[in-house]
DNA sequence: AGCACGCCGACT
DNA sequence: GTCGGCGTGCTC
């Protein structure tokens, strides 16, 4: 008999441990195959971690180790899903994120494969029917002999493609054909005609020599907006390939990174498999198993593709580096960055980061030496930056007549962007659905007096409360700064603008991005296509509109209120401001046609809008590196996010106050514990939940005491534990 | 996660 | 007397 230890498809800490089943069947399981086990009283899927044999009996096993031993149901796979080289990835992974193993797992897998009872229901394999020759035969009428011919020429050939139905009945009646199903391929990408490589320009070859040479592992490219960082991604992907190794490109999103594919797909068309979100769960396992089985040299998808089964990887490649999609916020909370070096580095396969605008981690590290710095300093041809101008949108003269929202500056640039048939953008710098109050008058916002937060209005009980500590506040009737009661809560969407647009250019055509537009996944592509097709004027839409498109013929980017997103309630906004007014300033201007961009706001003067105007990253780091060492943020310290849930709110809030007296004993000399706090997203489902922050500056000193405090609690099933190890937001 | 068992209140 | 509410323990 086969005893087969399994993991159980539920990511509970509490489960995660292997749990044991016999097989007396035939077949000889492998681990990494899935089985249907029963297993409290209900058939779950497992994942085969280890496999043995003995000679014993059931009873003798229950005796020797003291539990009940069942047996497999069914063995659901006939080979394993993942290499070996993917499972010890993903125990790395499950112990870096303290993530259930089997969550790495699922996230590892595509839907119809991953282990959860989820995958049996989706649609796999769509089959088709082909005709296979078996044998000729001479008494036929001739018709019929022509069909056999065709057939025995083409053998396999698709059913559907001989259309002689009654004939093809007949020549399977005398066993002269036979039907075989086979899978349908239905995914494909739009091939692109072959471009040739532009050459090179100095600036890009030294860089590409610099990482060809070096024999370090993870580099970051830094390169202003329009400086030719995707031919330098082409052409060190070309020479990986040359030396035989397999490229693993990933995009923070495909619909907004349409270039980046086209020009993967343009040099390396059927090689390359394009991973993303838009697949259905049936193209994904097409795609998936393509790359499993080495028909293809280049990947290039979203964060999950760090996953992708593509083997012999010599170089991994992620684009716009410092994007936040790159991180998971669900279970195993992974950063696609992280595991891409974790990846790389048994492989001996080096990792290139680029971005325009680098996290301050990545560009912190490099600072260090951790990371080897390349730099693109020059924009292809020399192009010139876009002028920019910032608006004070506090002066009131600077206001357009019956305007809250346009400029004067901004309605004049409109107006000859229009004249001249150019093409502008508006950008609506909003993050997220927290909802901080301002004052109208003197623009007045509320933060929290322990930590300087801003601080978040919640709606069901009409208070102000910080999403980093423990502070609440009522919301007083007027300002506690000028006494007016104008008091506003958030700000106005892209709706909004678009209706005002229309007030003053009725007949101007626009078109709207941001997520409510976008709900539709590909709606998002047939947006910005149209727009690229210039079947509208202006572009209104959130930040996914400020990211790696080519719009030639936009001359004018309009940033709304770039102050916006300093009122999240994050150590990042500054960050997060930055490059969002960089990459849209980026946009402007591009080809020969020299660019402009307004950007308003409340705060003129504020460092991350003046020096993000003027594309200044090196001031803008060494600026935001200062603010973050005085309040010992990130890179100068780590956040790690433990959130409890339970159905029952008084019975939370009492262990969550004991977890975190505990942890602040355990944990004194080398962090801190803030809160417990209640988070902006303060329920899932019927659970209640509460947070703690832990900053800390050695994570293999927390980790055990993790384990010792926390995993008691998640054992117990009136809580849920989840930890995000590196978070980004709460 | 989610099933079964067990201990308390409202009911044919 | 019983049906069924949910709180708790446990799952090979």
């Amino acid at each position: 008999m086969q005893i087969v230890s399994v993991l159980i498809e539920h990511p509970t800490i509490s489960l995660n441990r292997p749990f044991s089943y016999g097989y007396n069947g035939e077949k000889k399981i492998v681990i990494g195959e899935r089985v249907l086990v029963p297993f409290n009283n209900r058939d779950l899927i497992g994942y085969v971690i280890d496999v043995e044999l003995t000679t014993r009996s059931v009873e003798e096993l229950e005796d020797e180790k003291g539990f009940r031993v069942l047996m497999v149901k069914q063995v659901i796979d006939s080979k394993p899903l993942l290499s070996l080289e993917l499972m010890e990835l993903s125990q790395q992974v499950a112990d870096y994120y303290i993530a259930p193993k089997i969550s790495v797992l699922q996230a590892m897998l595509p839907p119809t494969l991953r282990p959860a009872s989820s995958s049996l229901k989706q649609p796999k394999i769509a089959y088709e029917d082909y005709l296979v020759f078996i044998r000729d035969e001479e008494k036929l009428s001739p018709k019929q002999k022509e069909i056999l011919l065709l057939i025995k020429e083409n053998s396999p050939v698709k059913k559907r493609e001989i259309k002689s139905p009654t004939i093809i009945k007949k020549l399977l009646d005398l066993d002269l054909i036979k039907i075989e199903k086979k899978e349908k391929i239905r995914f494909s990408i739009p091939d692109e005609k072959t471009v040739v490589a532009p050459p090179l320009t100095v600036d890009q070859n030294q860089v590409i020599d610099e990482f060809c040479k070096s024999d370090d592992r993870v580099f970051l490219l830094e390169g202003i907006t329009g400086s030719g960082k995707t031919e330098v991604y082409l052409a060190l992907a070309e020479r990986t390939l040359k030396t035989g190794k397999n490229v693993l490109m990933l995009v923070p999103e495909i619909a907004l990174t349409p270039m980046m594919v086209a020009h993967f797909v343009s040099r390396y068309h059927q090689d390359v498999a394009v991973l993303h979100s838009e697949l259905t769960p049936a193209e994904k396992y097409d795609e998936y198993r393509r790359i499993a089985e080495g028909k293809v040299r280049i990947v290039v998808g979203v964060r999950s593709a760090i996953f992708a089964p593509l083997s012999n990887i010599g170089l991994i490649i992620l684009d716009e580096e410092h994007v936040e999609s790159y991180k998971q916020d669900t279970l195993p909370f992974y950063h696609a960055r992280e595991v891409a070096i974790m990846r790389a580095m048994p492989l001996k396969a080096k990792v290139l980061l680029g971005s325009a605008t680098p996290s301050l981690e990545s560009r912190a590290r490099a600072l260090k030496g951790v990371y080897h710095l390349l730099q693109l300093k020059q924009r292809i041809n020399k192009r010139e930056l876009p002028v920019t101008e910032i608006v004070d949108l506090m002066d009131a003269n600077n206001l357009y007549p019956q305007s809250i929202i346009f400029s004067k500056q901004l309605v004049a640039e409109l107006k000859t962007v229009i004249e001249r048939h150019e093409q502008a953008i508006l950008l609506i710098n909003r993050r997220g659905y927290a909802t901080y109050v301002s004052c109208r008058q003197c623009g007045y916002v509320f933060r929290c007096p322990q930590d300087d937060m801003v601080l978040t209005y919640h709606r069901s009980d009409k208070l102000l409360k910080c999403h980093h500590c423990d502070y609440v506040e009522e919301l007083p009737a007027v300002c506690p700064q000028c006494g007016s009661k104008h008091l506003w809560q958030t700000g106005f969407g892209t709706e909004r603008v678009e209706d005002e647009i229309h007030k003053f250019f009725p007949k101007v055509r626009t078109l709207r991005l941001d997520s409510d537009t976008s709900k539709v996944r590909s709606q998002v592509g047939k947006i910005v296509k149209s727009f690229a097709n210039h079947e509208a004027d202006i572009l209104i839409g959130t930040q996914m509109i400020a990211k790696g498109h080519d719009f030639p013929l936009v001359t004018l980017v309009g940033v709304i209120l770039a102050d916006m997103g300093l009122y999240y309630p994050s150590y990042r906004s500054a960050e997060q401001t930055f490059q969002l007014i960089t990459q849209a300033v980026g946009r402007s201007g591009r080809k020969d046609r020299p660019g402009k961009a307004i950007i308003q706001t409340n705060m003129p003067g504020h460092y991350a809008i003046v020096l993000g105007s003027k594309q200044d990253y090196a001031s803008f780091f060494a600026t935001e590196m200062k603010i973050r060492k005085l309040s010992n943020d990130s890179p100068f310290s780590f956040e790690m996010i433990i959130s409890l849930l339970s159905k029952n709110a008084e019975v939370l809030d009492e262990a969550i106050m004991q977890l975190a007296s505990d942890m602040k004993n355990a944990i004194k000399e080398f962090g801190e514990v803030l809160g417990p706090t209640t988070p902006f997203y303060n329920r899932e489902r019927e659970y209640y939940r509460r947070i703690l922050i832990i900053k800390h500056r050695n994570y293999f000193r927390i980790r055990p005491i993790i384990a010792k405090l926390v995993f008691p609690l998640a054992a117990n099933s009136k809580f849920q534990v989840k930890i995000d190890v590196d978070s980004f937001e709460i």
